[in-house]
DNA sequence: TTGAAAGCGCTAACAT
DNA sequence: ATGTTAGCGCTTTCAA
């Protein structure tokens, strides 16, 4: 019998024929509206339940002409936990909203990130969660301008709210403490400086080694766009170099993967020969022997600050009248990492010997 | 001047004012519509891109019943590269298509799977790529009967195509491979048997016994839901069984990353004390010390073809008359994982010795 | 408290 | 080859 429920599409219409109402009573007891006498509401949700009604979005939206149907989650890469955690987090956070996660990788392409977004814009999402990417274009950023928009890891000069890790103070820590060991070659593998973070890590490393007395312009470093594979190439690049470091700090989190494997495959040992202190998610690191000393981020919190911010700025949507923004932006919200020391950093080889 | 392009939100309507034809006729030409004089059509073109015009896709949609500017992506977790690494793929390729990713995590369970799932159907997917949580219901088979859709990594006994992972040929292999070393107690930590491919790697580990002439109801095993923690959990109950075993066989990511870190923390060394095979990406294990043998499945090669997979069905679409559906099903696609010895296999201890 | 009717922005018959 | 005219399924004035 209930069997044979084949794509019958109930609509609205059909409900009001059910029911001997208009159309307009059955949607405004399904959206809520206290207009509609208690009982009846109840009576036409139930009918609805029963016949199997769910309601076409694309029409809801389309004809209220906002809605929170859509946000657009554009990020370069989705494999790698500082994108994906968040991912999870906002999928998360978004749908018990009731609001559908669109998911778009740009790969780290302008012109992906360009096109992708107006693919966005032509769904009409209500906002949009960004890691932008190295190179954004103009028009992207007037594409930006004129929606709701949260950005988060990177940074790109548009005028709106993001969550960064603090990472110009964990870089600082992370050569304070190798200098508290004694060590006085440093050397550093980051980021492009392109990128707000590469920018902002660097900063961090300099300020640690003049606070620790040393000369940033001396210290040998590379700086290289964030992949495993570059991870590689730095570590064999500045470990080759003459007046070799004795310690190593690395500033991103597939530059770390990579770096730790050709560390590992130079056969130096750890923190005998060499101190290494990596950058990213502990989990990562768990299988590395020793266990790495990790500037640890939690991009779990830093995923919840980003879908409760996009929240607020989607609230913030028809302020009634009056150009003013009653709610003042508190400016990037900063998710501070921790330097957590394990095996891997410990005092030069000539200190000990000494 | 051009900058005060507030959100002037050009339409079809505009544009066929301006250019002094219908919006029919723009239409066609947007959509490349043969039945439009080229120069009009180019015309048409140009201007759109002049007045910055995006189509709405959801009036798009909604007018044109039938649409792919959606499809759903519904997998349990997107934080471990058996899903975050397809999603990147799936998005790549649909995205080339002009079709937009919604991306849903189900975090396993089974309701908030199909009140996903209902939300995916009001928005008008023109299909589905899943990973079916482990318990699913029966309204959500329903559901999912009624509209496109692949399956990987498992299946749920839908009539469906799928993509998944030979693991039963490759869980036989690695027994083998240690029978082939010597060992006669092995050990198997894996995935519980509700799930296919829990299931499917379970029969191979035990086809592997078999071959081997080893009984595998003497197979000291743990059937554990698929998570780090219990991968640990698992690798210290079997250890601390009577009757230790030289051998462990895991079958499954999370529970490989997991295991390995509590063989390690339990102080047994690789191989010489336990020998240990472990399943999932090599990236995952790549600093671990020494490199551990592993059950290597191409995620990549498998999102390629569940994404073309979809690929193929959305096309099928509209089948002009009659009820045979032209193209045979060519049943389940079979990624064969690779067994790649390593380091953390060798023979048991007793065999060395002699 | 409810209904009638006018759209939302686009596509697709059906005319011409 | 182009225009006219209905819708798609819902929300939302405006009236009653």
């Amino acid at each position: 019998m209930a069997a044979r429920a084949r794509r019958a599409e109930v609509g609205v219409m059909d409900l009001a024929r059910d029911l001997g109402v208009s159309t307009a009573t059955i949607s405004r007891a399904l959206n809520g509206n206290p207009a509609v006498r208690p009982e009846l509401a109840e009576r036409i949700r139930q009918h609805a339940e029963a016949r199997g009604y769910v309601a076409n979005r694309l029409a809801r939206a389309l004809s209220a002409n906002t809605s929170h149907a859509f946000v657009g989650f554009v990020i370069p890469y989705v494999d790698t936990p500082a994108y994906s955690a968040v991912a999870a987090e906002c999928a998360r956070l978004l749908s018990a909203n009731g609001t559908q996660m669109i998911l778009t990788i740009t790969e780290n392409d302008p012109e992906r990130e360009l096109r992708q977004l107006k693919e966005l814009v032509a769904s009409r999402v209500a906002g949009l969660i960004i890691s932008p990417s190295t190179h954004i274009l103009d028009p992207t950023k007037q594409l930006l301008a004129s929606l709701p928009v949260v950005q988060f890891h990177r940074a790109c000069g548009i005028d709106a709210p993001g969550v960064f890790g603090d990472d110009e103070q964990a870089m600082a820590q992370s050569v304070l403490h190798l200098a508290a060991l004694g060590h006085t070659d440093i050397a550093y593998l980051g980021t492009s400086e392109l990128l707000s973070n590469g920018a902002a890590r660097l900063r961090g490393i300099r300020r640690g080694m003049a606070l620790a007395g040393l000369d940033p312009d001396e210290m040998p470093m590379r700086l290289l766009e964030p992949t495993r594979a570059n991870g590689r190439r730095g570590v064999e690049q500045l470990l080759m170099e003459p007046g070799t470091p004795t310690a190593l700090v690395v500033g991103g989190g597939s530059l770390s993967i990579g770096a730790a494997q050709a560390v590992r495959a130079s056969g130096r040992r750890l923190p005998d020969e060499l101190s290494l202190v990596v950058y990213g998610d502990p989990a990562w690191f768990a299988l590395s022997d020793p266990p790495l000393t990790t500037v640890c981020v939690s991009y779990q919190d830093l995923a919840c600050r980003a879908a409760r911010l996009l929240g607020e700025r989607l609230d913030d949507r028809q302020p009634p009248r009056g150009g003013a923004t009653p709610v003042p932006d508190p400016g990037p919200y900063l998710v501070t990492p921790e330097l957590c020391p394990a095996g891997s950093t410990a005092p030069p080889p000539g200190r000990r010997r000494g």
